[in-house]
DNA sequence: AGCCTGAATTGGAAATTCCAACCGAGACCC
DNA sequence: GGGTCTCGGTTGGAATTTCCAATTCAGGCT
């Protein structure tokens, strides 16, 4: 989904103006970006290593138009880098890889794993897990105090932050 | 977004038939409770304490249909709870608190709080932090090991879990 | 040239969202 | 009782988004 207060960038994908840069809320923000429909799906698969348009057409059933569009919307917005690639015996084609920030999504897709796994489970089991990449051990996603401890979810508090209004 | 295998409960709610229970994927299951329009900001709200009908329209803007809508759909999930209240000289209304799935979702929230805030930052400053609710320390959200000790987010790997298929 | 493959585009149907006007139950007043 | 106000909720229709299938287009191949 994308807010009223549209953020579209100037033809050239840089921003010109310093000031009021689209919606202040976080959620909302991040919601800009992946909030439209197959959007996280893509980044999803991406995490698992996929990369290129037949992959993620293959494998979301998304039509192409919108894929074509989600994908160029993810690139602009600094989640997925485009590349050329070439396979032997065809011509050059694209393939869109995970930026740092795109990679950074991981924590959102494991809080939405996590919490399908824990309140809304797939009674067959779980598709995915997260596991430490090194040693395979399952990992989860807590909040963590300064020195890197996980707390209990419930003395976790959403507060207003410096730029909070009444309305968002 | 609801996926076009839809978990349309059987009027009550309850669910029959134990096999083949709506989409594998939790993402996508996830995505089916709060990834339509304005639900997950109605989550955001009442998070944030907002509970009332009227509370959610101001806040955030929506049309009353959908709201009521996102609302009905959040109680079916077992997001919200509705209750009746009665202010002074008033009728009878309701009310939507969060329930223990739903307060699950400040994890959700969390994460895209942080993915914004690190990746895609209002010039403005944070209209939201995520503290200790008893200490009011700032705490961020990440990837713990068994122990509840959190390693770095490069090393947390999205891998299929039992029930993963070649198509998700 | 002609054919094949795969990404991208187009056109129209279907679904979703938006917006504004309207409804109706209860509270209040006379 | 009748009138009016308030506020969740509903309804009707326009606008936007998504869906689906067919088509186009670029490049490599024979």
């Amino acid at each position: 989904m994308q807010t009223q207060t549209e953020t579209a960038s100037p033809a050239g994908g840089a921003r010109v103006s310093g000031l009021d840069d689209g919606p202040r809320c976080q959620i909302v923000r991040t919601l800009d970006v992946i909030g439209e429909k197959w959007s996280l799906l893509v980044v999803r698969d991406a995490l698992r290593g996929r990369s290129r348009f037949s992959e993620f057409r293959d494998s979301l059933g998304a039509s192409t138009d919108i894929l074509t569009d989600r994908l160029a919307k993810l690139v602009a917005a600094g989640v997925l880098e485009k590349r050329a690639y070439r396979e032997a015996g065809s011509r050059e084609r694209s393939s869109y890889h995970l930026t740092e920030s795109g990679r950074g999504l991981a924590l959102v897709a494991g809080a939405m794993i996590q919490w399908g796994d824990t309140f809304n489970p797939y009674p067959g089991g779980r598709s995915s897990r997260v596991v430490d990449a090194a040693t395979g051990a399952p990992l989860r996603l807590a909040f963590v105090d300064e020195s890197g401890q996980a707390v209990p979810d419930s003395s976790a508090a959403i507060v207003p932050g410096p730029a909070a209004r009444t309305t968002w």
